[in-house]
DNA sequence: CTTGATATGTTACATCATAACGATTATCAA
DNA sequence: TTGATAATCGTTATGATGTAACATATCAAG
C-alpha cells in the first residue's frame, strides 16, 4: 500500500467512491447517515485536507445546517467512530479517510510546512511497539501514528501546496 | 528496551537522575537551565504522569514562580525542545522523559481508563511507515506514536491507578 | 398512541494555547 | 565601563479547541 494525498488524482472520483462506500457501510450496519453527517463528510472530501471543526462549522452555518460547535463535533464523532474520517491529533483537525473500505490502522504523513496530510497504513502494534506493550502488560486497542516532516513539493523548494 | 511507567520503581532515584542528566546536558550545550525550567521539570517528575500546562501552572503560581499561561508554556517548550519532556498529543498534556540520556524516538502507551502513560521506544520510520514515506517522497523528521489501550492494572479490573 | 432510542438545536462554559509588548537580566565587544 | 544585543520573564488580552447539559424533534417498535 502506498500513501495517497501528495500526488494528483481524480478528486471527483475519489469523493464519489468514499460517499458510496460510506452509504453502503451505513446501510449494512443500520447506521443513520443523516444529511448533516453526509454533508460533513462531503466537506472533508472536497477540502481534501485536514480541516478544523470550526472551519467545517462555518460551511454548515452558511448552508443553514447548524451554527453551534456541537453540531460539527457530533457529525465528526460519527464519522471518526465509523472510520469515514480520522482525527489528526497533531493538528487538532479532521480528514476524510482515503480508503474507508479496508479494516485499517491508519498512519499519517504530515508536512510541517504546508500542513498537507497523506494517509497511509502502518501496523505499529507489531514490531518494537507491540513487543514493548506485551512486556509491559499493556493491551493496545488503537494507535496514533503521525509522522511529521516535509512533503515532496516542500522538499523541492516549490511553493507550498496551498 | 521495555516500557517504564506501569511498574513500581524508585521514584526518588529516577527524579534525581533525570535532573542530573538535564543539568549536565544544559551545561554541555550552553543551555540556560533556569529555576523556572528546572522547577517545571521537577513538577513533571514528581507527578510522574502526563500533566496539563495549567495544572503545572497552578503549582508555579502557588510558589510565586509565575501566574500566567505563557510562563508554563515557555518552560515546557524548552523542556520539549531539548528532549527532557514530551508532549502527549492525544491528551494535550506533558510528561517528563524517562530516559533523556538516549537519542530516541519516543512512543507512548496510554491507558484510556486511568490516563497512565508509559514511555517506550519505537522506530516507526523503519518498516511499513518508512517504506510508505519513501514511496511518497516524504521526508520523515519526527514521529508521534501513541498507543491507546488498557494498562495492566486496569486490565486486571483493579481500581484505576489513581 | 405511547414509549424509548436516536438525532438535533442551543446556551453556556471549560480547556488549551499564543500574540504582543514592556521590563529585566545576561553577555560581550569596543 | 558602557552600550548594544539577545535571552528570559511578567502580564494582558485574546484566540482556538472542545464539551456538559438540557430542551426539542423524529422515528421505529410495541
Amino acid at each position: 500500500m502506498h500513501a495517497l494525498g501528495f500526488e494528483h488524482h481524480d478528486h471527483h472520483r475519489c469523493k464519489r467512491e468514499a460517499l458510496t462506500t460510506a452509504e453502503a457501510h451505513c446501510a449494512r450496519h443500520r447506521l443513520n447517515f443523516t444529511p448533516q453527517r453526509r454533508r460533513v463528510l462531503e466537506i472533508l472530501l472536497a477540502g481534501h485536507r485536514a480541516m478544523g471543526a470550526y472551519e467545517i462549522l462555518d460551511t454548515l452555518r452558511d448552508e443553514g445546517l447548524g451554527a453551534q460547535p456541537p453540531v460539527a463535533y457530533r457529525a465528526l464523532d460519527f464519522l471518526v467512530t465509523n472510520g469515514f474520517a480520522h482525527k489528526i491529533e497533531r493538528l487538532n483537525a479532521f480528514i476524510a479517510c482515503t480508503h474507508p473500505d479496508a479494516t485499517h490502522t491508519p498512519a499519517f504523513l504530515i508536512c510541517r510546512i504546508c500542513d498537507a496530510v497523506a494517509e497511509t497504513h502502518a501496523e505499529p502494534a507489531r514490531g518494537m511497539l507491540g513487543a514493548a506493550a506485551e512486556a509491559a502488560g499493556f493491551e493496545i486497542e488503537q494507535a496514533v501514528v503521525e509522522a511529521v516532516g516535509r512533503c515532496p513539493r516542500c522538499r523541492d523548494g516549490a511553493a507550498p501546496c496551498r
